[in-house]
Parts: C-alpha cells; structure tokens; sequence
DNA sequence: TGGGGTGGTGCATTTTTTGCACCACTGTAG
DNA sequence: CTACAGTGGTGCAAAAAATGCACCACCCCA
C-alpha cells in the first residue's frame, strides 16, 4: 500500500547507518541506499549528511521523515481500525440525549456512522440531562449526550462543547437584533418552555434559582419540536442553547441571541460513555463521529 | 516517494469510476483497477461496491480514503516547505519578547528551528509588553511575545495562550500549600517585583489600578532571574504568570498558586507578528515552533 | 436486440526494484 | 605505515512489479 520507502527512511535515521538499517529491514543495503538516493534527486536536496561512521538527518531530512513516521502511525492506526471492522461487524449500540441534540446533529452523525458499520443498529432515545447521566452510569445505555452539571463517578467525558444558552425567537421579533440579552430584558416577554412528561423543573430552574424578574410562561411543552412550531407562531420566545434549532437559524426563520446571565452562559454538552464499560471499535467509531459533529457547530454566536 | 495508489484511489473514489479516474490520471484503466484490486486483498476486504454504473465507497473505504487524503495533503504540505528551504536557508530574524518567555521555552524552540534552519541567526531580546508590541508594530522585530492588552492595529496574533497570575513562592512558604490565594491574602508578605530599567511601572499596575490592599515591595528589579534568586532565598513572594518558572516548579523548589483577581488571571500571551510585512518560511516555522512550544505548557495550575 | 457503458483478466512488454560484487573513502589498531 | 573493518556509492544482470492492449462478462437503456 504505501511506499516501502517509509519504513527504509524511518529505520536508517533510527539506526544512523544504512547498512544496519538495511540488515534490520532483511534487505540488501543496496536497495535502501537507491531509495535514498532516488528520493533525494527527486527533492533535489540531500535529506542525510554522510560522515565516516553513517549518515546523519540534514535539517530537510528531519522534516520529511516526521511526515513518514505521521504517515506510517496514522496508517497503523487506520489498519486497526479496518482489521476490527472487517470482523466486527454486527451489533447494536444504545444512544441517550437531551432532545435537542436529537435535531440536526445526531441524524447526520448516525447516517455517517452507519456507512461504516451498516450491520450495527442503532437506537436513539431522549431523556433529561440527569436521566441520560444515570442510565450511562449503571451501563444501560452506550452513549450519552447531555449537560455537564453533577457528573456522576461512574461517567467518563469523551469529549465536551460549550452551549451558551441565549432566547429564540423569531426574525421579526423586537429583540432579534439585538448583541445580547439579559433576564432582565426578557422579563416582559411571554416563554415557551420544555418539561418533561412527570411535570419537573427544566434545566434552567436547576441553575438559576433566584432569578430577578419572574418568567412568564405561555406554553409548556415535553417535546422540543412543539415549543420550535410555538416560537414559529410567535406564541412566546424561547430559552435554550442553539443546537436544537441550528436549521431554523441558519434559514433565517429564528434567530438566537446569547444571554448575559451567570450559570446559563457557561453551560457544557458532553458526550459521555460508562467509566467502567469497554469501549469497542464500533462505539469508539461512534463516539468519534459524534464528536466531530459537536465540534463543528458554532454555539455561541 | 509516495506509492500511486493513493492518487489513483483518491480520484476513483473522486470520479466514481475506475476508467474515467484512469483518464484523468493518463494511464490506462488497467493498472489503476490492479492497484485496487491488490490493495483489496491485501486488506481482506472491499473498499468499493461495485455498481453497473461504476464504483461506490464502501464504509471501510472511506476510512482508507480518509487516511489517504490526509497522507497526500500533508506530503504537499511537506513537500513546499522543504521546497523553500532548499532555496531559502539564510538571512536573520529578530525575536522580542517579554522576559519570562525567554527562560526554557524559548531556548528549546530556538535550538529546534535552528536544526531546520542552521543557517539563518537568531537574535534574542528582552523587553516590556507594550514594547514589544511597538516594535513588531513599526517592524523592527520580526517576531514578538507579549500579553495581548492593547493591541496595536498594525500587529497579527498568531496564536495565543491563556496565562493566569499567580503568586510564586517557595515550597515550604505558608501559602505554598493553598489552592488559590486572592490580593488580600498576599497583602502581609513582602513582594519581589519586576520593573524596566527606566523605573516604569509593572504590568500589575496597568491592570489593577485600584487595588484593595498596598502590596508592600521589598525588592525590584530589572531582570526576572534576579527576582527568581531572591524568592528562592525567601526574601519575599512573587507574582508573576507561571510561564518563567516552569523549571524550578517541576523541580519542587517553587510553586505556583492561582491568583483569584479580575484581570489578571485572564491573561493571556500572544505570538506576534507585523501585520503589513510578509511571512517567509523561515519565519513561519519559527512561528510554527514556537507556537507549538507555547500550547504545550499548561499554565493555568 | 444492439450499442455503449461498466469492472475484470491473460499475455506480452516495459519499467522498476533488488542483490551481488566491487570501488573509493575514512578512521583505527597493530 | 600498513592492514583492516567500517562506511556510502555504482555497474551489471536477474527478478519482480507495473503497465497497456485486446478481450470477456455483465448491466442498463434506447
């Protein structure tokens, strides 16, 4: 697959010397030395010193041979990968997540996972933040998605993302060209607010519990979707983090203007996984893809 | 240098078909479907579908692809930069910088740019923050390090890094063993201080104008090894980011303790460059080394 | 049903790689 | 001063790999 020339250049600069390498390699030191040369008229630039006793890295030499040994681990590491798949194939993983990671993200991320492992079904379920770091905890779910408040011991944190919370409204609502709102500002507008279904508090109750002005609420709702068609209506605003409505905002329908407010400006969505469960490749794969779609989103602004 | 495989893979995948990735390519249809069908055995497994219409990815090759493409790109990265070093390998650059940069990280970071570029000289000077914003500014120096307060327009921050203050004391010193100290807690110790040679006043006091408690100096100074000598010899505390201490805190003899105080512990150190003057490679991989050299140290505890 | 598209393959050719034997050079031990 | 044991470099021939042509089997679509 790759260019024996990797391993030849890698080992000579290891060993100092082109004949050792060569005997370390089981080839002739003649081959090695050719593909030396060759590369060298080839950048037209020396990448050995010669001494007496060997060679020695030029300058040059060092920079080339950091891309070969990238390459060449970067290659091991993909071969695992492959070598796991190619016999791993089948299973079935559990995801749990805070509804609003449910749009957008997650749909994408899966699409993406189950190209490379389609015999692997997945399952996709939404809880409250505290719910999803229990079930991930005791091992009954493989991976979650949640808010990073009271991390359980028995969580591990694969990787986080900044989620400010800020207010959705519409494009045409008064405050939608603002910079940036506070409580304060918002006090006399009507809410529309996500519970769950045993009726308890939100998340935003959890942290800010001495708020300045009362919050009027218009519309309680269990379900993301509903409170995203009340805002649409202009039935009320909303209070939540951006990524549930990425598609809306970036259609112009709403827009998201962060909050000025301690505690809510500084919230963390984490991936999680069990601290005391393996990791297999097929949800290190996952893991690893949704992560990388968390990354890419810009949640702040 | 590199095995074809990796172009001809990269635009099948490209093209979607085999024989129009071979015309592209200029060889014939052959030996790029030979290349693929080897690789295929090589790793037991399909890195295409193959479909009436031509080639489609499968999961495992697009892992391969990812690989591949990551190989090419960085080899033509690699390969530029090697190609202007091979012409370009002399000259001079100026290096400014505030004191406490200049002990262990800077020396590393030059010994390591000097093995790429063996024949371009260094020269290394010590200055205040605002200093050496000025002169990258007006461009007499072609690479600064200073806390980014006031940025000059004319300056580009290349990278930057979080740098709290802190109190440095000596291990055995009775705050040595707190988590987090704030002014008043520092307020009886006598405090060794850093000033330039024309008497001004220190970085401190830019930024903490109205302090809650007189800070009483016992020693100042124009050299920052000095100050080091003289907490060492316990004749008062420091206060100082953790940057220039870095050796004698993983020794032991020091410690750094966390300053709890708006605008100093959310400081932060900058790379700096003009911004009306070009980048040559050289300069660039100073950058590069330093940078790198730079977010490596963690600074915040 | 035929034509144009696809990937795959047997065979001959060309190109590249490899290894042996040998050269030129250097530092060192006798 | 010499002999020797190292080093990298090279001419030549054998071995191996890559390439291209011509052709097959297959599929879709007019």
């Amino acid at each position: 697959m790759h260019s024996n020339f990797l391993k030849y250049f890698d080992e000579v600069a290891r060993q100092g010397s082109i004949r050792k390498a060569a005997t370390v390699l089981n080839v002739s030191s003649t081959s090695v030395n050719r593909k030396i040369l060759s590369i060298e008229k080839q950048l037209g630039v020396a990448v050995f010193d010669r001494t007496p006793e060997g060679v020695e890295l030029t300058g040059i030499g060092s920079i080339l041979l950091e891309h070969c040994r990238k390459t060449l681990h970067d290659y091991e590491r993909t071969r695992v990968l492959i070598d796991d798949l190619r016999d791993l194939r089948t299973g079935h993983l559990k995801v749990e997540t805070i509804d609003s990671v449910a749009f957008g993200i997650l749909p994408q991320a899966l699409h993406q996972f189950s190209q490379t492992f389609p015999d692997i079904s997945i399952s996709v379920t939404t809880a409250l933040p505290d719910d999803v770091m229990k079930s991930v905890a005791e091992g009954s779910t493989d991976i979650g998605i949640s808010f990073l408040l009271d991390l359980h011991p028995d969580v591990r944190v694969i990787s986080e993302k900044s989620a400010p919370f800020g207010i959705i409204v519409r494009s045409d609502h008064p405050v939608a060209e603002r910079n940036s709102v506070t409580i304060d500002d918002i006090a006399s507008y009507r809410l529309v607010r996500t519970l769950d279904a045993r009726g308890r508090n939100s998340i935003i109750d959890q942290v800010v519990s001495t708020i300045t002005s009362p919050l009027s609420t218009h519309v309680f709702t269990n379900a993301l979707i509903v409170a995203k068609q009340m805002i649409l209506d202009n039935q009320g605003i909303g209070l939540y983090t951006k990524i549930g409505f990425i598609d809306e905002i970036e259609a112009g329908s709403l827009k998201f203007i962060p909050l000025v407010q301690e505690g809510l400006n500084d919230m963390r969505i984490g991936l999680l996984v069990s601290a005391t469960h393996g990791i297999d490749p097929a949800k290190r794969h996952l893991c690893d893809v949704i992560g990388r779609a968390l990354r890419m989103m810009r949640l702040d602004s």
